[in-house]
Parts: C-alpha cells; sequence; structure tokens
DNA sequence: AATGTTATCTAACGACTGTTAGGGAGGGCG
DNA sequence: CGCCCTCCCTAACAGTCGTTAGATAACATT
C-alpha cells in the first residue's frame, strides 16, 4: 500500500480514537501526516472513506482470531484441557483485547457507537456477542465433556467474561495507555480467571 | 428556575447524550426549544457552561443517593438483613442505573470521557470506584457478621457488580431506551443478583 | 523529445461553528 | 411619565469544516 495513504490511516486512527470521529477534522490528520488537504483526497474519496477502511480492517483482523479460536474447540477432547486456556488466553486476550490497533478502533467505537448505528452494531458484535456466544460454548464443551458439573453455560460466560470487561474498560479509558496500566490490566484480569477456574473445579 | 433555561438544559442533555457534545451545536438546540442562538447566551455564559450545569445536578443527584446508601451499612445489625438489599435495589439500581436523567448523563460520559479529562474522572468515579467501594464494604460487612464466610470481599464487589455493568451497557447502548429493553436489562439483573446471593449462601 | 501517469500542491467554494453587539418589547417601580 | 430590568430578537463577526477545480512537478513509457 502506498507509504502516504497508509500514513493517513495510522494517524486518523490515532486522532479518531482519542478525539471521536466527528471531532477530528481533515486539517488535523493532515497536520500531523505533514500533507495538504486536498492531497487526502486523491488518496480517499471522502472522510467517511477513512473510517470505513479502519473499521474493515478491524473485522478482518478480529475474524480471522475468531475463526482461530472456533477451531481450538473442534479437535479431540484430549487436547482440549491444554490447548483451551492458552489459545483462550492468547488469541482472545494478548492478541485482541489487549492488541494496541484493536484497543484503538474499540475507543474508537465507544465514542461513535451512540450517534452511528452501524458502529454500534459492528461493537456489540464484537464486543459483546461475539466473546459471550465463544465462551458460552467453551463452556457447553466443558459440561459436555464433564470437567463442569450441569449448570447454565450461558450465566457462566457472562460471570467469567463480565469482571474482563469491566477491567478492560478501565484500562482502555484511564487516559494515557501506558504499560504500567497495561501489566494492571493484564494482572488483574488473569488473577480473575485463575480464580475462576479453581472455584470451578470445586463445584 | 426560568422555563426557558430549563428547557435549553432539557433538550441539551436530550440531544448531548444522543450525539455527544461537541457534535451538538447551539443551533441544533435551539430548533428544538424554538428560540433564537443570542438568547442562549442570556441564560449561560458559553456551551460549555450548559454542560457543566448538566454535570453539576448528576453529581448532586448521585451524592445524594450514595449518602442514602451508605447510612444503610450504619444501622444495627438486626436490621441490616432486611434493609440492605432492598436499599441497594432501590437506591443504586432503580434511582440511579436505570434512572432516566442518570442513563442520559452516563450515555453522555461515555463519549465524552475520551478526549475530556475531567468527565473520564466524573465516569471513572461514578461508574466504577464508588459502586465498587461501596459493594466492597457491604462484602466486608457481610463477611464480619458472619453471614458470608472468609473472602476477598474487593474481588466478591467485582464478581458482583461486573455482570450488572456489562447488562447496563448493552441497555443504554442498544439505540433506542425502550421500556422493553428496559424490562429486558431489569431481569438479567435481578437474576444475576440472587443467583448471586443463593451461590454465596452456600459457601 | 513528447506524452501520460502519479502524487502533490495552491486557492477557493459554501456551509456551519461559537459568540457578540445592539435593539426592542414587556413589566415593575419611582 | 421616565427608568430600569428581564428576556428575547436581528444581524453579523471571524473562524473552521468537508470538499473541489486546476496547476505543477517528478517520473515512466512511447
Amino acid at each position: 500500500m502506498n507509504e502516504t495513504k497508509q500514513k493517513i490511516l495510522d494517524v486518523a486512527l490515532d486522532l479518531f480514537s482519542q478525539n471521536g470521529f466527528s471531532a477530528v477534522s481533515i486539517r488535523d490528520i493532515c497536520k500531523v501526516v505533514d500533507i495538504k488537504e486536498s492531497s487526502v483526497y486523491y488518496h480517499f474519496k471522502n472522510k467517511q472513506a477513512i473510517l470505513d477502511e479502519l473499521l474493515q480492517h478491524f473485522e478482518s483482523i478480529a475474524t480471522g482470531l475468531m475463526n482461530q479460536l472456533e477451531q481450538a474447540l473442534t479437535i479431540t477432547q484430549k487436547t482440549i484441557e491444554e490447548n483451551l486456556f492458552e489459545q483462550t488466553c492468547d488469541c482472545f486476550f494478548e492478541k485482541y483485547l489487549m492488541d494496541e490497533y484493536c484497543n484503538k478502533i474499540m475507543r474508537l467505537l465507544s465514542i461513535e457507537r451512540l450517534s452511528n448505528y452501524e458502529m454500534q452494531e459492528i461493537y456489540n458484535y464484537w464486543i459483546f456477542d461475539k466473546p459471550l456466544n465463544f465462551q458460552t460454548k467453551v463452556f457447553s464443551l466443558l459440561i459436555s465433556i464433564g470437567i463442569i458439573k450441569t449448570a447454565d453455560s450461558k450465566y457462566l460466560a457472562v460471570k467469567f467474561y463480565a469482571p474482563i470487561y469491566l477491567f478492560a474498560q478501565q484500562w482502555l479509558f484511564c487516559g494515557t495507555l501506558t504499560d504500567e496500566h497495561k501489566q494492571f490490566f493484564r494482572g488483574n484480569a488473569y488473577e480473575h480467571i485463575n480464580n475462576f477456574f479453581k472455584e470451578m473445579e470445586g463445584i
């Protein structure tokens, strides 16, 4: 891809995720990229097209990661116990919830989902429905194998995911996204995950 | 308070909570209130002052409700068991998390907290810190009385509050805030609360 | 050398932004 | 009546917005 075009996308995501789509002007982006406003329109049809391309890229990343996770559910039962935990943490947590690009998109979606119906749907799908559905599947599987005694897998998914979501919200919106904050978020989340499975074994 | 001024505040909150502060112009507000732009500046110093007054009103409501809740913790042990649950549900849930005015403010805070440090602090305080601290106190109390066996009261608070926060997020941002959605949110939350205390008794 | 393509520029367009100066209608009060 | 105060108005300000027309320079192809 063209170097300037990529630069525009990078800067746009940076600014959009900090101030929101409508609060950032083409001129704001151009100041950082160091080009004139009209040059943007050589690479993009209009301002909306920049946003569309950013979202499309995010969705392709998220789709890839989620497909990888879904596959982890289909391997043989023996490998499940070893693989599932690692895969979930790596794919969903590190490469998604804590990934820099995804983080910026999530911040952007959080702002814009109120006034933009399309972005609201993307947010709900990738932040609520998809993770909760996946976790529900995971718990259904663990129940069917017998690792967990009979329970409401959907409610289990909520109990598992909700604290992670809460920690993520605190992490994503604590001003500057420092490594220190990131470590704090990671610590909280992993502690919860460990606690959760410990309690689960008891039941 | 002046009728026109109140009308401006009402309409402003409506529009701000739907589109965000910077995306709503003075003229947008005036169209709905049916006055001219300059009239706004008779009642308010500038656009920011409208926002400030809305936030100040919210904080006075929230402070009142939280004080009421804190008081419920200080009554004698005998009445605690009967009162605490009812008070928490009524004050925190119905009059705060599900109150129309508070809902609109929360939506507004959600958008603006990214670009506005002051609003980020208000959000974190009233949506994260204050409720979690209160719930921690509640569980500490229940532990000290002996209703709950020894446990990490802070983590208990997270496990209790996080699903409610998640349901609230789904409710607040599902487009049109219909009564149907509201009932769905209430149902999910109460089910969780009941489940939570049922599991607690078992431990 | 002439031509076409790519990527940028200058300069401006009309629309919209927050805000202000100044005027006028209505009522209460001396 | 004359004066002040409240509340709203008309009209305009300077600045910003997304976007476009057209020129220009660098480079590749003919």
